[in-house]
DNA sequence: GCCAACGTTGGC
DNA sequence: GCCAACGTTGGC
């Protein structure tokens, strides 16, 4: 079982839009960058473990963990011509964009944040990819023992 | 296939 | 809002 991390934009959808919805699931949709997506498309499988990270707000860090719910599947906002995510080069027949379903497990005692992941950045979480100047993706791997360290941290 | 311009991400 | 670090685009 692999694990990740998951970044997203707590103003656009967070771990509170997460708690609120129904058997509290979403879709992980909308990631348009092409190693994000083969991630998701060739290792991401239904029960695989994440964190859950906040990005561009007061206190980036990981506040939750969450679980995919489902096998990776054709990202259906690409082919929604109003949808924001909408990309004309995507059709079912040859889908581009890949998306699964996650549900909270749950959300962390307290935030770890970004401050306490670098300051490990050079022994414990050496190597991890959240951690790397100018790193942007998305959806990246976490070692097992990074997995294990993070969670020491809580 | 190169590479400059452009757009996006995300910490600060 | 700034800016560095990318990824993508498109002319050549």
């Amino acid at each position: 079982m692999r694990h990740w991390l998951l970044k997203t934009e707590p103003s656009t959808f967070g771990v509170d839009d997460l708690e609120a919805a129904p058997r509290r699931t979403t879709r992980w949709d909308g990631v348009r960058n092409y190693q994000a997506r083969n991630f998701i498309r060739d290792q991401m499988r239904k029960g695989d473990e994440a964190f859950l990270y906040h990005s561009s707000c007061a206190v980036p860090g990981i506040v939750a963990i969450v679980r995919l719910a489902s096998d990776p599947y054709p990202d259906p906002s690409a082919f929604e011509r109003r949808d924001p995510h909408y990309d004309p080069g995507a059709t079912r027949q040859a889908p581009r964009w890949f998306t699964m379903d996650v549900w909270l497990q749950r959300r962390l005692e307290r935030v770890i944040t970004l401050d306490q992941l670098r300051a490990r950045a050079r022994d414990r979480l050496s190597g991890m990819l959240i951690l790397r100047a100018g790193n942007r993706l998305s959806v990246t791997p976490v070692a097992a023992a990074h997995w294990r360290f993070i969670l020491s941290l809580e």
